[in-house]
DNA sequence: CGATCCATTGAAAGACTTCAATTAATGTGG
DNA sequence: CCACATTAATTGAAGTCTTTCAATGGATCG
């Protein structure tokens, strides 16, 4: 159940974690000031409720801070397609347009704390500020990118490739925002299910194809944590060409 | 092979035929003057002609005034899947970013007149007309929604939807953007090939699909037009449900 | 210690792909 | 304006990847 955590006390903007991670290009002490009292305020989200459902809005634009989620849609059918997962740092709800109802939902994967604006004051970004102006198209323009990655999978891909290039985009994507332990293990809150509905395929058919790459020892999960064992082979196997990963704009 | 036609003299953004088809939304005159002084002119190329290739940057943004093309990528195997289809009034070349590699191509499916602007000045747009910055903001993020739909096709609905969501999509788009004759037939410059690499299917299963849903009196394709001859049909097989077309900017 | 969610397996059925050719349509040059 | 070349559309048949159906095992939780 969508249970609603205490609001904790908000961290200032100046002091956010993520900005220390070093995947974020920096903001001036202004910009900083500018986001802070954009801010309604942070909140905290049990792992499976629902940020936004399907034909809502809500009217609120968001920073994940902590915590796993999937942007998803779903056919009358009842078959969801996860169109993209969220980690620390992503925005979330740039597609939604004031007033207009959303064609898409967003579920938490894990307990998460996001950071929240009112999508009314989105405008005023631009007009105090035009250079996170600009960052915001930047920001929508790389998560355009990131589903059409998901598309060349689902569309060209064979199931064992599909899953070896989700496996290593999320790794990937876990390390850069810092997530990566020691031993070289990221969290992993993705269940088989999710990997099927993001990936186009049956649960039964994720299930064995995964169990093959275990197999082959090309991975493990334990604990909710993965360990990529042979990530060139994945990378080889998956066809995956890892563009040079850019600083990116955190709002 | 890309024909580059001789440079036709430069339709004023005033006078831009677009601005009349009535899916726009209107600027400022002081707007459009702002977007004419960023235009480096208008080009012309011919079908096929590939605008900007995969791994590369040109550079350049550019506005489709007249023709059709699609975004693509190409996996190392040569299969290569259409992310999305361009028509009159899309924007080209927001994921590419400033000095990186560009992650697709995009190629021309008819002869097209494109307006051209100088990637390096797109921040101007920020800087003068906050606006105008919003409202790339909104066509990136605009863009990304058709990308989902189509992972959404790709990734749960079967071959059947899958063309007819194509068929009616594109059909909309195509009429939201004043391409309708009177007969109600709209141009369809795809060959089956690129509906294919679309879809994520064969050439073949996309034969003969769309000849089970041309025999039963769907829709008809001649001399490069297309008749939907049961819209609803169509719509309720793909599990389309149209959302309200909104006035949508022009840059 | 049930209840619930997630992972796992075997087997049968089916949708879609690949292979291989043929036919139709479009374009080019003489 | 016809002949030749090329691209696009069709069709049949065999093969396979993936799905669906049906159960079972494991882990977590109040």
């Amino acid at each position: 159940m969508p249970r609603k955590y205490a609001t904790p006390a908000s961290v200032p903007c100046a002091q956010c974690p993520l900005r220390r991670v070093g995947a974020f290009s920096a903001n001036t002490p202004e910009e900083i000031a500018f986001i802070q009292q954009l801010k309604s305020g942070d909140i905290v989200l049990g792992a499976g409720a629902v940020l936004s459902r399907e034909g809502v809005n809500i009217g609120q634009l968001h920073t994940l801070l902590e915590g796993w989620a999937f942007r998803f849609r779903t056919l009358s059918s009842g078959a969801r397609q996860i169109l993209n997962f969220l980690l620390p740092g992503d925005f979330i709800g740039l597609q939604e347009r004031l007033g207009a109802h959303s064609s898409h939902g967003v579920e938490l994967l894990t307990t998460a704390r996001l950071c929240r604006f009112p999508a009314a004051r989105l405008r005023e970004l631009y007009t105090h500020h035009p250079s996170l102006g600009y960052d915001v198209t930047w920001i929508a323009a790389h998560e355009e990118l990131i589903v059409d990655e998901n598309l060349v999978s689902v569309g060209q891909r064979t199931a064992m490739q599909r899953i070896a290039m989700l496996l290593i985009h999320l790794y990937k994507r876990a390390c850069s925002v810092g997530l990566q332990h020691p031993d070289g293990r990221v969290p992993f809150p993705v269940t088989q299910q999710h990997m099927a509905d993001a990936l186009g395929l049956s649960l039964v058919h994720t299930n064995k194809t995964l169990h093959r790459l275990r197999t082959s020892g090309h991975f493990a999960i334990s604990n909710g944590m993965l360990a990529l064992k042979r990530p060139e082979a994945i990378s080889r196997l998956a066809d995956y060409y890892a563009r040079p990963l850019r600083e990116r704009p955190l709002i």
